[in-house]
DNA sequence: GTTAACTGTAAACGGTGTAAACTAAGGTCT
DNA sequence: AGACCTTAGTTTACACCGTTTACAGTTAAC
């Protein structure tokens, strides 16, 4: 068989295909319209029963869709980190961040699908390289090159210690050495003050000026600095995320 | 007209009609089943048109649902709080906390109904005795006894300076004394906290076994010790949490 | 006692997810 | 090359959805 055949074999047509109804859908989501299948359909010059040849129904196609979704705040995020310097974790992680920040507020209805949803709660689960593990793989390299102190599994609860020696979310934590496993605690808290954050802003349960301006979002990276060693580093930090802001 | 007629009025007659379509509505929410108005009509014996003579259309209907949940839990956090004494404004905080934490977890549907809805955000504008305000009016009273320390409106950014002399979304912060708007801003960074650690706990973006034990919650809690003037009291705080979480 | 407002029904329209039968083309085997 | 199976799409059909319209019965008001 040809490698680079001219004519793309079915396997890749169907995965050609389950892209562009997966964009079809996106672009009616962010649109306001309805992700109806019909809609979807008419997107795509089909009808509707032809899509679940693509996906088994309604709800997993919206699942596929979040997933889609997680994949490409991802990438966005690691585009983000990458237009810092490699050696400034910090400036990585602070960068990412924004753009987690700021992709969430001019993406609401994306972020409610992905985020804040009952039923699509997969996202996780799925050995994607979702959002979680890449905040998580920041963090890490943050400690390599900072060395801030992390409390020992003796310092914490015994039951929350248990849970840490073998976490089940961040499933790329499985070999982590054992002083390191207060830094997964560490990762927690952090992670839970960004989405909360960036949820509450997203669903403006605060005035809509302190999102505007992003009071709550900066002081909420500063409380970070101390945990994550940074406060050293504040000033700087500082400028980066006024800078990053303002674009 | 007799005051106390034995056959209701047509107005109270609307209004039980009204509460009956909306405890319909919430029972189909809360027991998985789609809130459509025919299921709510069958629910209630009637027909799906004849809802219009309470909502304008259907998403009128869910708002009215959403601000009929969020009154019942604005009275499940007071009635979790008279349950303190009510010289006691630290464990009256603490009570209307964990028991709105514990409706959220148990109810899910519902607070996502309420709390990350992209298109239902009116149930802060409208003049109910809502969440929101309760909690405000909480923590003033917990500064009325504490008198911890606040910050004034000159050590904040002058843009924030500015919001807080005139805040919009607690609506009724209106008549603060200057020197008290710098607890505006505490209670916002408060409501932040728990707002954002109870979504990440409900839509279980963190390890099913942390939410369980709850550890970021308490954790959360214990950082809000310090800025409200609490840290005196902590270890009576976390034993009244630990008795509350354990019902 | 008449009139108007209110509360419900029945019928209908366009739209939705989904299942079944069917057609045409593509790929695979002998 | 021809037989055969798989795939991708169609058409049709069903039950349900929100919503509108026209209509009927009850009830309050003048």
């Amino acid at each position: 068989m040809t490698p680079a055949s001219p004519v793309a074999t079915r396997a890749e047509q169907h995965a050609a295909t389950t892209a562009r109804i997966v964009a079809a859908a996106r672009s009616l989501l962010v649109n306001g319209g309805e992700v109806s299948l019909r809609a979807i359909a008419r997107e795509l010059g089909m009808t509707a029963p032809a899509l679940y040849r693509y996906a088994a129904s309604h709800e997993d196609l919206v699942r596929m869709v979040a997933i889609a979704i997680d994949a490409d705040v991802a990438s966005r995020i690691a585009e983000a980190a990458d237009r810092q310097r490699s050696d400034d974790p910090a400036g990585r992680l602070i960068a990412a961040t924004v753009e987690f920040r700021q992709w969430a507020l001019t993406n609401r209805e994306e972020f409610a699908l992905v985020f804040t949803n009952v039923d699509v709660d997969c996202v996780d689960e799925i050995g994607s390289p979702g959002t979680g593990m890449f905040f998580s793989a920041l963090l890490f390299t943050l400690w390599e090159k900072h060395q801030f102190p992390i409390p020992t599994l003796a310092d914490l609860e015994p039951g929350l210690a248990e849970i840490l020696r073998n976490p089940q979310v961040p499933a790329d934590l499985t070999d982590v050495p054992e002083e390191m496993r207060g830094l997964v605690w560490v990762l927690e808290r952090a992670w839970s003050r960004l989405y909360g954050t960036v949820t509450l802003e997203v669903f403006r349960h605060v005035d809509p000026r302190i999102v505007e301006q992003a009071h709550l979002f900066r002081a909420m990276i500063e409380d970070q600095a101390e945990p994550l060693g940074l406060v050293d580093e504040l000033p700087r930090l500082r400028a980066l995320i006024a800078d990053l802001l303002a674009r």
